[in-house]
DNA sequence: GTTCGTACAGGACGATCGCACAGGTCGATT
DNA sequence: AATCGACCTGTGCGATCGTCCTGTACGAAC
């Protein structure tokens, strides 16, 4: 049951925004009652926490078998574009991406998981781009991070954020020898 | 008194969220009555997104004066770099763009607001590349404007984010013929 | 067969929400 | 002096909020 409120939860949070999910709501989107929200949980808060952290988790794995698939620094670029293809800045996930990012300035112990997992992703990616020969792996990955969830952010407002030319654009973070 | 709302309503989004922002808060930190909202505008919405898209419009208008500063490329990457120096990621303008961008998807006159001025923005940009020479201005000024709305978003959750490095990875976004 | 802990339902608490409406103050107009 | 419109206050409506409290169904333990 805990299940089914945690997947309420991340369907709620991109629907109303983060402060807009209530007890009721939560409930009902779960098929419960809405006590059984503060049986399993101290308040909606920590619902909504979990919630989040499980998914931003879930999304910094993927980072590992999108890298698997490449074999230069200019296909991981494609790779990792194509992967946020599916995230159009207007779906759940890329919503409730961005409303975790700002509940976490209002919440201390949500800013830790988040930036941890951050710290994660980028670690493993920097980690990948010092293997491929890229000049300063660290910062090339913080930056790539920041432009990945930035056109991300603003694909929900310009749809046009995917063409072709993007690709070779960001392409140039990521300069070879050859 | 309707400055004196959107002052209110520019400093309580931020702190509380945009769907937590009451009438009775509005109200009282702009020290009115909470009749006062409704007065001069149909809802609480209405407040927010002129509040918001003000905000919006001038941090926009801040292109011009960043750029103007700048002769090469690469320096106007410096520039931009040092103007966003000011948002921390947790600082109230941050917090407030961020909240737009998220409101703005359940609010479709709110979401064509502001993605005019995100269109101006790398209109702005684009056309300020292409006259120094840089190969595909427009999609640069795209990814530009996504990766310096993404680090601003980073560096909310690390602070680290503003090192020199960073700098120079950004540069190479913008190569130069010499 | 009785006891007991777990997992849920239902209802009620005071607080707060957006919004509407009736009155009151006050400078400008006639 | 009377009138008017702009602007603001106070109050109240019904709805909803988070949380707590009281059952109750039910399988496991003994």
């Amino acid at each position: 049951m805990r299940a089914r409120l945690l997947a309420a939860a991340a369907e709620l949070i991109p629907e109303r925004g983060w402060s807009a999910v209530s007890t009721r709501a939560l409930a009902e989107r779960a098929g419960v009652s809405s006590s059984v929200v503060h049986y399993h949980y101290p308040s909606i808060q920590a619902v909504l926490r979990e919630a989040a952290l499980g998914l931003i988790a879930r999304l910094v794995g993927e980072l590992d078998t999108v890298l698997a698939g490449a074999a230069t620094a200019a296909g991981a670029i494609g790779e990792l574009l194509a992967a946020i293809r599916a995230y159009s800045g207007t779906d759940p996930v890329s919503l409730l991406a961005i409303e975790t990012y700002l509940a976490a300035s209002r919440d201390e112990q949500l800013r830790a998981g988040i930036a941890e997992a951050l710290a994660e992703f980028r670690a493993r990616l920097g980690h990948w781009l010092g293997e491929h020969a890229i000049p300063a792996p660290e910062p090339t990955a913080a930056v790539l991070a920041a432009a990945l969830d930035g056109l991300v952010l603003h694909r929900g407002l310009d749809t046009d954020l995917d063409s072709a030319t993007i690709d070779e654009v960001l392409a140039r973070l990521v300069p070879q020898d050859g």
